[in-house]
DNA sequence: CTCACTACCTTGCTTTACAAGTTATTAAAT
DNA sequence: ATTTAATAACTTGTAAAGCAAGGTAGTGAG
């Protein structure tokens, strides 16, 4: 996947993923990879919650972990459910107007070609 | 719309519509438009195709106009085709992991919920 | 003791998008 | 004749987004 192509989508994405259950920001990475967004590293991911933080959509708290270094678990808050409202609408409207760009034709049979 | 979601994939789907027929800037512009895509301006759309023309993925020609001045018509090339193929193939991976991430659970019946 | 995995963080760079401007042509309205 | 509006292309400066490449540190297996 091209890396480009994610700008603005990646907070939408991590934010839902917090939404869904808390998570801490390594897991997130795990996750997003599971989600073939491959190409999201931690240079992308950890300066987009410390962003997200500062506008108040998420909280996060320090927990001691058993396999390694303390994790920080973020939680989403009211105002980061709005924005994610928000997100979802604007998603919503991209994924459309692409689509119908490049939507296909119907080449198996142009002259019943649907409407 | 929200402007910061385009990232990238606004190329992609000016390229498309070049790919579709002969167009020029402003045309671009009022196209892109009616498609939902209010927020592209200008000052995108002139830098990006002169990017792609720099790329040789399209061409240009000046062609004079009865009801303004002069305008540039842009027509892809076969390397503009395969760069177009390889776009489309990243969005189809985009768009299907983002829509996962949103998916909506089926709450009317979760017992019956879809795998 | 080293290696691998986990976990967080920062610096520096490139790319992308866009607001706000400029220039110029045509046609309609004043 | 002059202003206005629509058409059409372009540039400058700025902000935002993403990421490669580094660093630091804890845990556990070999």
């Amino acid at each position: 996947m091209k890396s480009q192509m994610l700008k603005g989508i990646l907070e939408g994405c991590i934010l839902k993923l917090i939404e869904k259950e808390t998570l801490y920001g390594y897991d997130i990475i795990v996750r997003l990879k599971e989600f073939n967004l491959s190409m999201v590293s931690e240079g992308s991911i950890y300066p987009l919650l410390h962003k997200l933080q500062k506008a108040g959509y998420i909280t996060g708290r320090r927990v001691k972990s058993a396999e390694g270094p303390m994790r920080k678990y973020y939680k989403i808050t009211d105002e980061g459910k709005n924005y994610l409202d928000e997100f979802q609408l604007h998603w919503r409207e991209l994924d459309g107007a692409v689509n119908q760009i490049f939507e296909e034709e119907y080449d198996d049979n142009p002259a019943q070609k649907r409407i």
